[in-house]
DNA sequence: CACCACCCCTGGACGC
DNA sequence: TGCGTCCAGGGGTGGT
């Protein structure tokens, strides 16, 4: 569930409290997330926190010293700051705790949970073995991608543009929830073969992604069921949903009920009006 | 290489 | 009320 505009607001809400707080202490609850060294020192036990950065729907850790840990919150992963708690907490999706001191002295702790497990924590070195591992196999960010680079992408594939667009390694960041919404809002039949597309109608899917993205960053992102951000606190975007959970329910543009179908796996919404081959 | 089906997992919705 | 069933979904893997 959490997509770009989520984990983009994670991050920004965890930035301020991490930079420059000393990890006191890691406790693992359920090895099975973790991936690659499970050690304290891996997890950034014992370092200063220099900042936290994001691609796509992954985000980073990053200790002094360069080494970092790497999240993916999956669907139900999430990441929340809170006072540091006495004792060892109870619910079993807990799965990592880092407690941590703020340049205030103000002692606190940053949980992983997850109930699905869909989500994960890797440990690297430094910022290049990250890369190596996982960052390079993504696309550009959705949030930066040029229109001619999504339009050199696209042209490699015959998959339905809604199926190019969920795929991570051709642009980074977007989920079921943005990309049904970011065709509709470009009057972009979702079946449509990507390569396909004429170059402008690219050219309006990264000038509407980019606002899109923006808007739900700016209200705090979607909670379907539970995403919050690192404060605890969910989004509001739902509420502008034109068409993800809408199926049967009439089209904001033209009244008609919304179609839904399977694509690429996925629930897919649109409005079979509004949206057209060619865009 | 391109693409797809399948699997992982659990909470919540729904039907009886 | 309580139980069974189904579905949501990102991404890794293995098959075509």
């Amino acid at each position: 569930m959490p997509e770009l505009p989520e984990v983009e607001n994670v991050c920004r809400t965890l930035r301020p409290l991490l930079e420059g707080a000393r990890c006191q202490r890691v406790t693992i609850h359920r090895r099975d997330v973790l991936h690659g060294s499970a050690t304290s020192q891996a997890l950034l036990g014992g370092q200063h926190i220099h900042t936290m950065r994001r691609h796509g729907k992954q985000m980073a850790m990053i200790g002094e010293d360069g080494r970092l840990v790497c999240l993916h919150l999956g669907m139900t992963g999430s990441l929340v700051a809170r006072p540091a708690g006495r004792g060892r907490s109870t619910d079993p999706h807990e799965h990592v705790r880092w407690q941590l001191c703020g340049r205030d002295e103000f002692v606190f702790e940053i949980v992983f949970r997850d109930p699905r497990r869909f989500g994960g924590v890797w440990t690297f070195d430094c910022p290049d073995t990250l890369h190596a591992a996982r960052w390079s196999n993504l696309g550009p960010d959705a949030l930066t991608i040029k229109p001619m680079e999504l339009h050199r992408r696209l042209r490699g594939t015959q998959r339905a543009v809604k199926a190019a667009m969920l795929d991570q390694t051709l642009v980074a960041g977007l989920g079921n929830i943005y990309v049904d919404e970011l065709l509709f809002r470009c009057r972009q039949a979702p079946t449509q073969p990507a390569n396909t597309i004429p170059q402008a109608s690219t050219r309006t899917l990264v000038n509407t992604m980019r606002r899109l993205l923006m808007r739900a960053i700016a209200s705090g992102g979607s909670s379907v069921r539970d995403y919050v951000n690192g404060q605890g606190v969910p989004g509001a975007f739902q509420r502008s949903h034109a068409v993800y959970g809408r199926g049967g329910q009439p089209c904001r543009r033209c009244g008609r009920g919304l179609a839904t179908t399977v694509l690429a796996g996925r629930t897919t919404v649109f409005c079979e009006t509004c949206q057209s081959q060619d865009g």
